[in-house]
DNA sequence: TATTGTTATACTCTATAACTATA
DNA sequence: TATAGTTATAGAGTATAACAATA
């Protein structure tokens, strides 16, 4: 069909779709989520929202709705339902809490920290699988440069 | 100031959520795509997905829907709408084809190649200044490890 | 019978707003 | 009066499916 790619960083005027970073890290970051959402979700059962609530409770075992909120940047509406959900199915517990009636103690049930244990490592396997392809100062410059354009975008520090 | 956010890559069996790169990716890419589309919309009227079809009909200058969802990986009704959304303004023609009565050819009118020019050198801008951020090894590393993710999920050429 | 492109419809995702129960 | 969290509702955005015109 058509002759793809390039020859492209020839005229410094033009915009080639294929070279803007911009949707180029859109583009990868939607197939990464699809890649990993789909994992999570046939293997797991779960959503990605109920997998990032799952991940920052087990990884403190025992926080604020408000907490994951703000730590995994989702919407106070969207963890409600996150976490209604693996409620339901016996993932998440809600306590009462001490000191503030109104906020509920988040943490796992042991199912929920069973699977929460099975789950790590898969993907901690498969970050390390997608980064294989990358040598060592690919790795190092993509994460450093992760790392800067976060700080730009003032995405970290919650 | 190289100190990033880690001691985290203290126990490799955890997983944190601010670690985990699937996540950071979509994270910023998320925070990329809404200042870009923050711009587009307020500075040139613009939705991403006709952003998209301007930019990639602008570079080639002639032609079909079918290669604009092909290169910029837009489902077609997505193309379609955006099309549409584009003609209405004028920016857009789509022309009959000659050998095909099927296909239509898209151009840019005399003001959609205005946009374009006006467009394009701000799109770049906008780039420069986020990858300024970066110095160049990270920026290097940063593109040549999108390079290479894309290549692991095919997301090139087409 | 397959393909280009359009439209209608449905679905997913997410936010806004309104609410409750506290503080 | 403000805050934690829930629920109802509405709004994007996008895909599926049905369609018309052509190959």
């Amino acid at each position: 069909m058509v002759r793809p790619r390039k020859s492209a960083a020839a005229d410094p005027t033009a915009l080639r779709l294929e070279n803007f970073v911009p949707f180029r890290l859109n583009r990868l970051a939607s197939a990464v989520s699809e890649h990993l959402s789909e994992i999570y979700r046939t293997r797991f059962g779960l959503e990605i929202p109920e997998w990032r609530v799952l991940v920052t409770v087990g990884q403190r075992n025992d926080c604020t709705a408000q907490f994951v909120a703000a730590s995994a940047r989702m919407h106070k509406t969207r963890v409600s339902r996150a976490v209604a959900a693996l409620t339901k199915k016996k993932l998440i517990e809600r306590a009462a809490s001490a000191d503030d009636a109104r906020e509920r103690h988040l943490q796992l049930t042991p199912s929920g920290r069973r699977l929460y244990a099975a789950l790590v490592p898969f993907a901690l396997e498969r970050e390390r699988s997608l980064l294989a392809c990358l040598d060592e100062p690919q790795r190092r410059g993509l994460i450093a440069g992760l790392t800067r354009l976060e700080r730009f975008f003032k995405l970290t520090g919650v």
